[in-house]
DNA sequence: CCTGTCTTGAGGTACGTGCCTCATGAGCTA
DNA sequence: TAGCTCATGAGGCACGTACCTCAAGACAGG
């Protein structure tokens, strides 16, 4: 078996000193380009990797990952803020530390300023739930150009200089929705619920869904989308509605949040367990769904994956070669009554 | 924020000197039990946790870990086998080995061979397969007291010395199989194919999926369950004489492998995509039937984030403080044509 | 008392990288 | 040529743990 090589491999190999290959892996000024290039090439030759045990035993801090998640009612987001807090105590023996920021939600202006607040001695990586604005982008930018690797969560950014977006496929969530919600009924009319068509995973979702269902089950009638704005209260009436109004109606989807609404809105009309329900994210509103029947799937980001992601991603990006970093994609939960976890 | 305590600070605490301490955590001998419950006494206190950067590098060697992992023509066992390969290149720059070693299928004596010749020297923790056996059970135990950490993969080993099982909850696979079955089908019979039901897993699967069914579902007539043994003829003639034998067979639960037969049998009856089939395990035969529309539904236990589960598991066991470590569950992944990774 | 074994302390080196200082030399400008 | 900047080399300390040697003390049995 091989042994790694070590810098002082690197050095060698390319004619060098330990400083100047230290100069040039930790990006430092001072290096000719025609120097830096020999390095690069020796690291090239010998398919050197920076020791990460080694790496972070040598900084003097840990390698420090920042989190901005939207504050509020928003019960997916405080489970993300959950399984960060879990996360943290895990991690802190393998010098990592993570700390999470709020931010108000659907402020665009606040999350650049968050980011532009960031400084690399104190944040290696940040880990934003993006909110697709051109402040936003520019502070993504700036961030990146200051040392600080940029990940998206839930939400993409593209176009900017994110280093990886990290969650599910939208189109495919809406996409399998369609497909089981035709299997499970035959005929009638299938009612969509949104939130909010100003969100990107809500208007890719809606795009797969109603895309395969017309595709694929024609005999199925389509209502709305009705756009909820993930509130309560107003999903509810908007369900109820529904539910009023199409005697025939035979499955919902709500690809937004407000739940707790839809829920309420289906008890009161009787006619929860007839009714195909799928919704999305595992909460205590939907986790009560599955359970008495009222919904009959959810499906889920998995906010663990997501978080466990964001790590190994961190890891890899802020000590590692850089580009060539490829994550597991995170993976649509589907949930039943009977797969809960 | 508070300075992680070391292996000095426990020194300290305990009143003893470092070297102590070192043979305390290191398991070496010549230490009085009473002075040993000093030193753990004084980690427990300052909540002390080995470095792992620290600890990767002091040691000579990389943390290795053993998979052994069944051989022959059983896809699903070749993609954890290139899981753990894929694996490989990522956790090289860790100080982490990953190996793999085939056993003959079903082979309990071979196993336990494997296992019995593991050497603390070169092998850190071992992962396996496990066949529920005497043999195996005792040389689980063996190498637990050699210091071997071992763990179960897919198919546990309960009550012995085992840390820590990685798989699916199969009982609840059933159940879910069971589930959509139900709501895919409104009457009619359902056919049940196992494997084999010497198999913990297969009897696991069948106990969760006719338990839900007759109780949800008890319009449905359950056929079987024909034990097919994962092989592709036989599964092929059990699926031609379901089919043949029952023109109002609504569904198909094949809990086991032998994919490949069964989809040739729907083929030739010419009712593929009229039938409403789940299976198991994503592989070549499973996609493909699910892109055809011949399978609904595939279950799958997602094994690179078993083998991701088993690397994490193995860092914290072998260099951790020991039973404290939990992790995540796996999760039992529901795959559609509409969200096929 | 002596001899042997067991326990404990003291101190060192090594792992691979990050980060620092200081010296040296090359190349430039005035 | 003197004075300057920039590129590079040389070397060392630090991080926290693993693992080694050697010596000293405790305590036993004879």
């Amino acid at each position: 078996m091989q042994k790694r090589a070590t810098v002082h491999d690197v050095a060698r190999q390319a004619g060098v000193s330990l400083a100047t290959v230290d100069r040039v892996l930790n990006g430092r000024t001072g290096v000719r380009p025609a120097t830096a290039e020999k390095v690069e090439e020796a690291i090239r030759v010998l398919d050197f990797r920076r020791d990460l045990s080694a790496s972070l035993l040598a900084r003097a801090r840990d390698l420090r990952v920042v989190f901005l998640i939207p504050d509020g009612k928003n019960e997916f987001m405080a489970n993300l803020t959950a399984a960060i807090a879990r996360k943290s105590r895990n991690v802190k023996a393998e010098r990592l530390t993570l700390e999470t920021r709020h931010i108000r939600p659907l402020d665009a202006e606040a999350l650049a300023h968050a980011l532009n607040a960031l400084e690399p001695k104190s944040c290696d990586c940040a880990v934003i739930v993006a909110t697709e604005d051109q402040a936003v982008h520019r502070a993504v930018d700036a961030a990146t150009r200051r040392g600080i690797a940029v990940m998206t969560l839930v939400s993409d950014l593209p176009g900017s200089a994110r280093k990886l977006f990290i969650g599910i496929d939208n189109v495919a969530a809406g996409r399998t929705a369609a497909s089981l919600l035709g299997r499970f009924c035959q005929k009638g009319k299938i009612g969509i619920i949104a939130g909010s068509m100003g969100l990107r995973d809500h208007r890719e979702r809606l795009e797969g869904f109603t895309a395969l269902l017309r595709k694929e089950f024609p005999a199925l009638e389509i209502l709305g989308p009705a756009e909820g704005h993930d509130e309560r209260s107003e999903t509810e009436h908007l369900a109820a509605d529904l539910l009023a109004d199409h005697p025939d109606l035979s499955g919902i989807y709500n690809l937004g949040a407000g739940n707790p609404g839809l829920l309420a809105a289906l008890e009161k009309s009787g006619r929860a367990g007839q009714v195909r329900v799928i919704a999305h994210e595992l909460t205590e509103a939907t986790r009560s769904g599955l359970r008495s029947g009222a919904i009959d799937v959810v499906l889920d980001q998995n906010p663990d994956g997501e978080i466990r992601a964001a790590i190994a991603a961190a890891r890899a990006l802020a000590l590692g070669q850089g580009g060539d970093y490829h994550a597991d994609p995170i993976e649509i939960g589907i949930f039943l009554r009977d797969n809960l976890r």
